[in-house]
DNA sequence: CCTTGAACCTATAGCCACTAGAGGAATTAT
DNA sequence: ATAATTCCTCTAGTGGCTATAGGTTCAAGG
């Protein structure tokens, strides 16, 4: 049995965040103590370990009730799982594709050496999009 | 003298999103029409230009008050703006690694050929973090 | 057994950067 | 003149937490 807090330290899940998750039925209610505190089993740790890392890859709250309820049910083909890994995939490769047209366009306007503002080029580029290189 | 929709469809910045910059103090409040209603100049469309691509950059609210105001001053010298960008370029480029990293693992556990849930190694792979290849 | 201090409880509000909706007034087109 | 569209303000909601206030319970030391 453990307490919120030896919950929180093990899977590295903040204690206000344990709590929330449970308000948002992502884990059950565990039992309580006779003065009211959170009790958790061993099993309550590895589901929230599952949470934990799902939310490490970035998938949503609402991505992870769909993998939980698919990993309590093994019987059950795993197209489903695959199908939200796969959309989260492409999401992914989506928000890398956007975030290293950015890396080009920060690198090439930090790189000026102007004195004062009016020839700088940070602001001359966020001023006019069209002195861009990439769209974005 | 453009009205707000008109601006909203030169900047492509949505409606509420002005009203809510015009909240934030990021753009002054524009003149009014007889009866109440917005009314911006050339002035502020350049304005706005520069905040909508700013914020596609990434930059935040904050962010983007400095910015503005340094590209208000044209005298200053542009220490500012490259601190900001650099700053910037260094958070981009953390998230891009740990998106690489997420794409890799992704990849990887959605190749997944199983029948059902009890093998599929996204479900395996999300329940425990050992399974995984590289740190996130 | 009693005290102390840490850990726990609930409930509420705040964060960011918007977005949506209600209910009404102004503008524009026909 | 009327109808359609756009505009106004105000409030509340989004996601995924995080922080605070004011109180209760637990575990360890004396």
């Amino acid at each position: 049995m453990f307490s919120i807090g030896q919950l929180s330290k093990r899977t590295g899940v903040k204690i206000p965040t344990i709590r929330y998750y449970e308000q948002m039925g992502l884990i059950d209610a565990p039992e309580r103590s006779e003065g009211n505190q959170r009790r958790y089993t061993a099993d309550g740790l590895s589901r929230l370990s599952f949470i934990r890392h799902s939310r490490d890859l970035g998938f949503s709250i609402e991505d992870i009730k769909g993998l939980l309820s698919l990993s309590q049910h093994p019987e059950r083909p795993c197209h489903d799982a695959h199908e939200i890994a796969v959309q989260h995939l492409g999401a992914v490769q989506d928000r890398i594709k956007k975030l290293r047209r950015l890396e080009r366009e920060l690198k090439r306007i930090s790189k000026c050496d102007a004195d004062s503002v009016s020839e700088c080029a940070v602001i001359e580029t966020l001023a006019d999009h069209g002195l861009c290189e990439t769209e974005h």
